[in-house]
DNA sequence: TGAATGAACATAGCAAGCTATATAAGGCGC
DNA sequence: GCGCCTTATATAGCTTGCTATGTTCATTCA
């Protein structure tokens, strides 16, 4: 409905992103996960212990951002922060036991949510949309930048 | 940067959309309009007035967020409810003369986002970027409704 | 070595999105 | 006309995102 409507890309892209997002929710609500704690689970599932630095830097989000989801993962049992032995400014997150058990279910969710997303669109068209909404991004990061006409 | 890594259609939708969120809100500041009001700008702008539920139909999001949104707007002097003649349940919105005076500025922005975020695509590429999120935006939609797969 | 600069993280405060739920008015059936 | 369902809006409470700023430690350089 209303996809007839003229509409911008970026009234679409964010459309698209809330429904991802709302999707994914609804899948995770029942892990006791949601869709902000996603680039956390993936970059450190496995064992690994990396940075809040970077964290930010993998989820590309900003670094009161991630201190925040992070509180709430601590708070919710899902990563412990400890110290960083080599800079005493800093700490080391990483999953816990019981986070790392639900990292296979949380990527089976997310994995149907995108295949649900691009169950409409053929093999090439998939890889075209990746590529567009590289381009897209390369465009806006270019906004910022100081050589950017702005 | 980091667009090389192997990044799901989720991901870079909403990373797309935070960008545009960012540099919309970044134009707009200095205006004192911020991102979440452009469909309640671009469904007012030229005298209408709207019950809230059309408005929610058309920014297609949840009735409680645009009641949020119109509240703030109305603080700001952006927008006047008054009470639905033909429904003592409702309400009729309008843009303030203020806002109407800066609606164009408003239009002005947003499209010089959304020509930076295409600017790396070409014409017929700019078209399909569309179309492949409105198919994308249909396959999300379908998750929740009952005769979906899940 | 000591001061200045920079980097890592935390905190405050806000907007925008969501779900769940309450309230009030319209509409319908009988 | 009255109870019942629906519809319109409001409220509460939460997450995710942002900017601006503070604090603490590391680094650099004179």
């Amino acid at each position: 409905m209303s996809l007839d409507r003229d509409r911008s890309a970026g009234y679409l892209v964010n459309w698209a992103a809330r429904l991802f997002a709302r999707a994914i929710d609804r899948r995770l609500k029942p892990l006791g996960v949601s869709s902000g704690q996603l680039p956390v689970f993936f970059a450190l599932s496995g064992g690994r212990a990396l940075t809040q630095r970077a964290l930010v830097d993998f989820a590309a989000i900003e670094q009161p951002t991630m201190a925040a989801t992070l509180t709430r993962m601590e708070r919710d049992g899902l990563i412990v922060r400890r110290p960083n032995p080599d800079d005493r400014r800093g700490v080391l997150i990483s999953l816990t036991p019981e986070a790392e058990v639900r990292a296979a279910e949380v990527r089976t969710a997310t994995d149907a949510v995108n295949a649900a997303a691009l169950a409409g669109l053929g093999p090439e068209e998939q890889v075209q949309v990746r590529a567009l909404l590289a381009r897209m991004i390369s465009g806006l990061e270019a906004l910022d930048t100081p050589d950017a006409a702005g």
